[in-house]
DNA sequence: AATCCCCCCAACCGCTCAGTT
DNA sequence: GAACTGAGCGGTTGGGGGGAT
């Protein structure tokens, strides 16, 4: 008998995912954890209503629209992508930036040990995953080692530089001139381990917070490829905060502020009109199903 | 300025393994 | 022990950025 699917795949989505669905869930995992992948999709779409709906993410679902209809829909992608994209991209001690020396020598000397198992050498490197310690193995340790092996080792030392492509581009990410791709939910994705980091939000964002974990909520939660578009102007915070700070923590919902619901009551009228917008998303995903 | 081409990396696919019924 | 499910792992791919021409 063969294999089931891991999922239904019709209706769902493939490919990067937008700062709407990363929201969608980093909140449900913050707030439960991920105890059965299959299931989250849906969960979270439904707590992504029930957040909606309690105010809880008014100003996100304001400057968003794109959530909504994520949320209505449930995250339409298989838990399998769901997992993926939370070890790799969204877990908050993930480690983002170049790769230091010591980090490639250490690779390296655990290859030579474990061989391809890609898990095993990330458990002795923390914060990097299997799959980063895969590509950056692919694309630069592999040709270095051969290149040593070959006794070049003029060209061995050169591959320990990343490519002029490739240092630009994270010689970008250091200064906090956040590529659009590169933003990810994950603060550390715009840092370096070997070099400062920076979390840009909005103002809009950081309007709404009182309080630094209220800020850093709000940052977990909501920074996204349009969110960069949309900094005006950044607020800063130290990696030291992302250290020493556990995202479980930081994105309690219940420690949000609670005025929020207020504000919202006062926007009864917008209410009805993201009412409206959860009706036809609810349609849409409906029609996505089918 | 336009186009080509290389390279990076996020994400998918298929498989294995462990746990459950 | 068989059947099935879910999680995890490693290989692979394709989109897109950016340098080269």
């Amino acid at each position: 008998m063969g294999r089931a699917p891991c999922c239904e795949k019709e209706g769902l989505r493939r490919g990067t995912w937008s700062p709407e669905e990363d929201q969608v869930l980093a909140d449900y995992i913050a707030q439960h954890g991920h105890p059965n992948w299959r299931a989250l999709p849906r969960h979270a779409g439904e707590f992504g209503i029930s957040l909606f709906l309690s105010g809880r993410r008014a100003t996100e679902y304001q400057r968003m629209p794109g959530l909504m209809v994520a949320v209505s829909a449930g995250l339409l992608r298989c838990g399998k992508s769901c997992r993926l994209r939370w070890i790799n991209y969204l877990r908050p001690d993930i480690k983002r930036g170049n790769f230091t020396a010591d980090e490639e020598d250490r690779i390296i000397r655990l290859h030579q040990s474990l061989g391809n198992r890609w898990s095993a050498i990330a458990a002795q490197l923390p914060g990097r995953t299997d799959n980063e310690i895969k590509n950056v193995w692919h694309t630069n340790l592999k040709k270095r080692v051969e290149d040593d092996q070959k006794g070049t080792a003029a060209i061995g030392g050169e591959s320990r530089q990343k490519s002029g492509k490739q240092a630009k581009a994270k010689s970008a990410t250091a200064n906090g001139e956040v590529k659009h791709e590169q933003l990810t939910a994950s603060p550390e994705r715009s840092s370096s381990s070997m070099t400062c980091s920076t979390v840009t939000v909005t103002d809009s964002a950081a309007a709404v917070s009182s309080s630094p974990a209220d800020n850093a909520a709000n940052t977990s939660a909501s920074n996204g490829h349009e969110l960069v578009k949309e900094v005006s102007s950044a607020v800063v915070i130290d990696d030291s905060f992302w250290s020493s700070t556990d995202l479980a923590e930081v994105m309690d919902l219940g420690a949000l502020d609670t005025d929020l619901s207020l504000k919202m009551s006062s926007r009864n009228e917008d209410m009805e009109f993201w009412l409206n917008i959860l009706h036809e998303a609810g349609e849409m995903r409906d029609l996505a199903i089918l």
